[in-house]
RNA sequence: GCGGGUGUAGCUCAAUGGUAGAGCGUCACGUUGCCAACGUGAAGGUCGUGGGUUCGAGCCCCAUCACCCGCUCCA
């Protein structure tokens, strides 16, 4: 059974020296994480078994490691500099800079303050005004998707009627708008501007930049109502090559500004010519890259699921468009497809298993408007995370090198939304000798996170197994003080449930309920589901703040401890230590020089420890918990008969192997070539 | 971003406003003939950080940071 939360992970991550948090003695800085001396091995493992599986298995792909400081130009025309998140705009009358959806719900709580319109559901959340001006609007989000499901679907369809008609220049209003929201059944009954505040939370520039014009909205600074369409603040972190000190948004700024790369595969179009030329290749063929990546998350966390830094393993690859192909040649979904099951099967062969991972195609509304299709890869991280994007495979066309070159035909152009590229001096196309065209390569490109990777096989890999019963007595002492936390609990839920309002609760009774329910299962489950019991106990959203449940904890903690044993179960390949090497007695020379001359046999080969500072049962258990495949023991009959033991991981069953056979058994178990 | 919660040794957690502790882990020595043995000893803390109240603060108040849970968001 895989980890039941995340805090489990960084807990053993911490503890055995794989992912610390950073720049710890400063109080750490947010989502920042260091791989220590295990967490290097393993991350290493996982970018070159990715490698293995894109570039040596295949006769078609190559590899690059481009500068993560490029032009800015390239961000610009590749569109991120543009469109990466957060709203702003400008009053082209005295240039102040303000959030677009911010200076929208002010607009609106202002009128509502004065009087317009406003609804009793409503006064609560204009109280909260100003200090959490967002809140107003998450509380009637909270309440639409509590209340009125459909009603909020029925919205947002007619919320794109409206966007449409803004866009395209139809006549509409506001009031049109919201006349039209008014008579959807189960719409909550506030008033237009609570409405209001939720959408324009929600949804795109192209809104705000209408109500905002439509709303007449004035600048605070100024009282002028001229604003430039909302566009949005980018999420990449930036830099300045050389020495600077001129003012932000100023000429000389901008000629020296840089951002550190939020993906590595625009240097791998920036290259595409490169290397198509230097390795004498043809479509179709990739060109796959490892490396950091940064993006400055409003939100990161989830440990180290979402970071501003992470590293990623991309691969470009370049076919034929599909007017060109010949017949019996792959067409791009063809190839998409294929892509997506070689790197579903790269997953499965690493050990995730298959109840824990799905494909799932974006609809078309997710899709970003360069891609054609786009499946994601997700794991079932624990606890609340749940399914989350571990890769992407998308089919970005013909975009991204067409944004890059200087002469791309105007039904192109059209096609792509793409404005003539002024600033680049190159064509990023291909003359097809076969076809005897030239055409700009579509793109299949799988994208993997290498950090995330990481941490899905971490927690697929995590285990604790029950290896010898507790006395029956005491899991019967268990039981009832289990019944009594229960009891306890159900006291609590209803105390909670008796407080009307929310905010005096000291208990959630959604919460209490589904802990009481979870632990009732589990404790029928005893005493396998010992380990999970206690992992419940730390955990659980429900058993917060019960007095019982924290003095039931460290028990049931040290009757875990006395009978299960942690370990990692990690593919060998991506285990970061692959064999440990114990003397039985460290007081018999005869014996440890025996063991470390085994260790220095294989050290060259791969990540191998030779210990000696406990009782040969907690060495074992040391390695089973960073996940060492194999364990040998030197002991008195090695001397004799010159064998040694060699212990597996996962069945703590031993063998007796001849010296001349160990690295033929060792090469084999760990999956090496012999 | 919002709400709730938690910050004390590497980890899990104690400690009426009055001398900072336990178990586990780590290290050393001894012992130990295969699955978290035992003995002795040691290291390790300005109690997340900064203010305040007090004769005196781990404990009370304010601020701040980090993390967790639940929403929200999401390359």
């Amino acid at each position: 059974m895989p980890a039941r939360s995340l805090d489990q992970i960084r807990r053993l991550a911490k503890n055995r020296g794989f992912i610390f948090a950073g720049s710890a003695p400063y109080g750490g800085l947010g989502s920042f994480w260091d791989y220590g001396p295990l967490g290097v091995e393993m991350l290493n493992h996982v970018k070159r078994s990715w490698w293995q599986n894109v570039v040596y298995n295949r006769d078609d792909v190559e590899g690059v490691d481009c500068a993560i400081l490029m032009n800015r130009k390239v961000w610009q025309h590749s569109g991120h500099e543009a469109t990466f998140s957060d709203p702003l705009v400008d009053c082209k009358s005295c240039r102040a800079r303000f959030r677009a959806d911010h200076l929208v719900t002010d607009a609106i709580l202002a009128r509502e303050t004065e009087g317009e319109n406003v609804h009793r559901k409503l006064r609560p959340i204009i109280e909260l005004f100003p200090v959490s001006l967002k809140a107003a609007g998450l509380q009637l989000y909270a309440k639409l998707r509590d209340d009125e499901q459909d009603a909020e679907r029925e919205a947002n369809r007619r919320l794109r009627e409206f966007q449409d008609k803004v866009s395209n220049g139809e006549k509409t209003s506001l009031d049109e708008f919201f006349g039209s929201l008014a008579n959807i059944p189960g719409m909550p009954n506030v008033s237009q501007y609570a409405q209001l505040f939720f959408f324009v939370r929600r949804h795109p520039n192209e809104l705000r930049s209408a109500l905002l014009k439509l709303g007449k909205v004035s600048c605070p600074k100024c009282q002028k109502a001229d604003w430039t369409d909302a566009r949005n603040f980018n999420l990449m972190f930036q830099s300045h090559v050389g020495p600077v000190e001129a003012n932000k948004g100023t000429e000389e700024e901008l000629a020296s500004r840089v951002y550190l790369r939020p993906e590595t595969a625009q240097g791998i179009f920036m290259n595409f010519k490169n290397v198509l030329e230097s390795s004498r290749r043809k479509v179709p063929f990739g060109i796959a890259q490892i490396g950091k990546a940064f993006r400055n998350e409003i939100t990161p966390g989830n440990f180290t699921f979402r970071t501003r830094e992470f590293e990623q393993m991309e691969l470009e690859f370049f076919i034929k468009p599909p007017q060109f192909l010949q017949p019996g040649e792959k067409t791009d979904e063809q190839w998409h497809e294929e892509w997506v099951e070689q790197r579903y099967n790269w997953w499965l062969g690493l050990g995730i298993d298959k109840s824990r991972i799905r494909k799932r195609a974006q609809t078309r509304e997710e899709l970003a408007h360069y891609s054609k299709a786009t499946v994601d890869l997700e794991y079932l991280f624990p606890g609340s995370l749940g399914f989350g994007e571990i890769e992407g495979i998308a089919n970005r066309t013909d975009y991204d090198l067409s944004a890059h070159s200087k002469d791309v035909p105007e039904d192109a152009l059209k096609r792509l939304k793409l404005e003539k590229n002024a600033d680049s001096v190159e064509n990023l196309d291909y003359f097809d000798q076969d076809a005897k065209a030239r055409y700009f390569p579509w793109v299949i490109e799988p994208s993997c996170g290498a950090t995330r990777a990481m941490l899905a096989f971490l927690c697929e890999a995590y285990n604790e197994e029950l290896v010898k019963p507790p006395a029956e007595a005491d899991i019967a002492a268990l039981k009832t003080e289990i019944d009594a936390a229960i009891k306890n609990a159900e006291k609590k839920k209803k105390e909670a449930e008796k407080e009307k309002d929310a905010a005096q609760r000291k208990h959630d009774p959604v919460a209490i309920e589904a802990f009481i329910r979870d632990l009732t299962e589990a404790t029928t489950r005893l005493p396998q589901s010992l380990a999970e019991i206690d992992g419940m106990l730390k955990d659980h959203a429900g058993a917060q703040n019960l007095e019982l449940v924290k003095k039931l904890s460290p028990k049931v903690s040290k009757l875990a401890e006395d009978h299960t044993r942690l370990v990692l179960k990690l593919h060998p390949s991506l285990a970061p230590v692959k064999l440990a090497i114990f003397p039985l007695k460290k007081n018999e020379p005869r014996i440890v020089d025996e063991a470390r001359r085994i260790k220095h046999q294989f050290q060259h080969l791969f990540r191998t420890v030779y210990d000696d500072s406990a009782g040969i049962g907690k060495l074992y258990r040391r390695q089973d918990e960073i996940g060492t495949p194999l364990c040998i023991t030197v002991d008195f009959q090695t001397l004799e008969d010159n064998t040694v033991t060699l212990r597996d991981r996962d069945t703590m069953q031993q063998i007796r192997v001849p010296m001349e056979k160990l690295k033929h058994e060792v090469f084999h178990r760990l999956g090496m070539p012999v």
